[in-house]
DNA sequence: TACATTATTATACGTTCGTATAATTCTTGA
DNA sequence: TCAAGAATTATACGAACGTATAATAATGTA
């Protein structure tokens, strides 16, 4: 006898594909890119596999997709911390750090699904364009950040010095992620944002942790 | 009439096993590890596929020793920056860093391996001791430099103290190391040296450059 | 020089991959 | 209520993967 057919309802094409991506960035993110395979892919949403090529044209595409999304979020988490635009800059700059080194932003989750899509990347020029918009986003921001908080100690950096101490800073910015995602337990909860509060201090030879006591 | 076969000469074992290590090697590191396929491995190591599993008892055991043999290489380098036990503490400190943050060590193809790498150290356990052990062997390097630096000037650092620092410290290379692999283009020569240097003169609230001009 | 040994090549096998196509079931509008 | 159409499932297909086995040729030794 044949076997039962699955039941199913029918649903939004956005509904589907954000499903698709979500279960995509799991499974990546959870043991790599050759574990997110179009049947685990759409094992994982529910659905059946012929689902990733009726929304998707191609699994890359899906893929694509799935950094764009991930990457979105990311950058807003980070970002929205630092909104409040009547705040101080100081004030702005301390949170943007402190979101950055803290979850979601810096994350096993994060430095995985960065591993695993950075092959992708290099090879994709889609991928590659979105890598770099999002990149230079966040460091723009950062360098806004910089040029407003010397601007409120006097200072009055040229554009180029701003840009030299944003990348330097956004450096430090990445590699404390790196280690504060790869090694969780080494640290504990806020002193990656000390780290670089000091680090980013040192570049900008001036505080920008208003008074917290040391040691 | 059938096929010509092909001609070859024997060799030792060891050098199989070498050229088919840094074959995998090569071809994770250029196109992420689903091109380092048996037949892709083998065909640029310039042996037919049957070697690997001749020379090794499963594809797994190559990427370990191949993992090994990068990682091995790769501490060599930084390591024997700092050598001549006779200098101070600070020429050798600032050597291990410069040496850290310039290929062969910080590039764009160490990137590339390492992140091709990691979800195989999650999931093999003989991956993950080889990783967690020069991952130590480097920062017990590092923590045992910034002690007697800060011997030399007169403090006296206790374990869990110098611990602390150098975890900091090596969190600010690895930031770096990672920003100056991934993108090679956007650091002059030596500056990311000179980020780290201020950065981990910060931490350790002490200089560690001797002299150099700041601009 | 002949022979055993084994490193090496060549081929085969079963599995899984991404993609393509066929078959079904839910939904909607007249 | 019922047929058209689209969303979804189910299945098929060729390619490529890791592994296993068979065939061959280079080498050391008597």
């Amino acid at each position: 006898m044949p076997a039962a057919r699955r039941h199913f309802t029918r649903d939004d094409p956005a509904t589907r594909q954000t499903a698709l991506i979500s279960a995509a960035l799991d499974l990546m993110a959870e043991d790599g890119p050759q574990a997110a395979t179009v049947r685990a892919i759409s094992g994982a949403a529910g659905l059946s596999q012929g689902m990733i090529r009726h929304h998707f044209r191609t699994k890359e595409e899906l893929m694509n997709a799935a950094y764009k999304a991930h990457m979105d979020a990311q950058i807003a988490a980070a970002e929205n911390s630092a909104i409040p635009v009547t705040d101080p800059a100081r004030t702005r700059l301390q949170r943007l750090i402190s979101a950055s080194l803290t979850p979601p932003v810096c994350d096993p989750r994060a430095i995985s699904l960065w591993a695993g899509f950075i092959h992708m990347i290099r090879r994709d020029p889609a991928m590659r364009a979105t890598h770099e918009a999002g990149y230079l986003r966040f460091r723009d921001r950062l360098q806004g950040l910089i040029a407003a908080l010397l601007r409120e100690a006097g200072r009055d950096p040229d554009e180029a010095e701003a840009r030299r101490l944003a990348i330097a800073c956004n450096a430090v910015l990445d590699g404390l992620w790196l280690e504060g995602g790869a090694l969780p337990d080494a640290f504990q909860s806020g002193e990656l944002a000390e780290i670089a509060l000091g680090a980013i201090g040192a570049i900008l030879e001036m505080p920008v942790v208003s008074e917290e006591a040391k040691p």
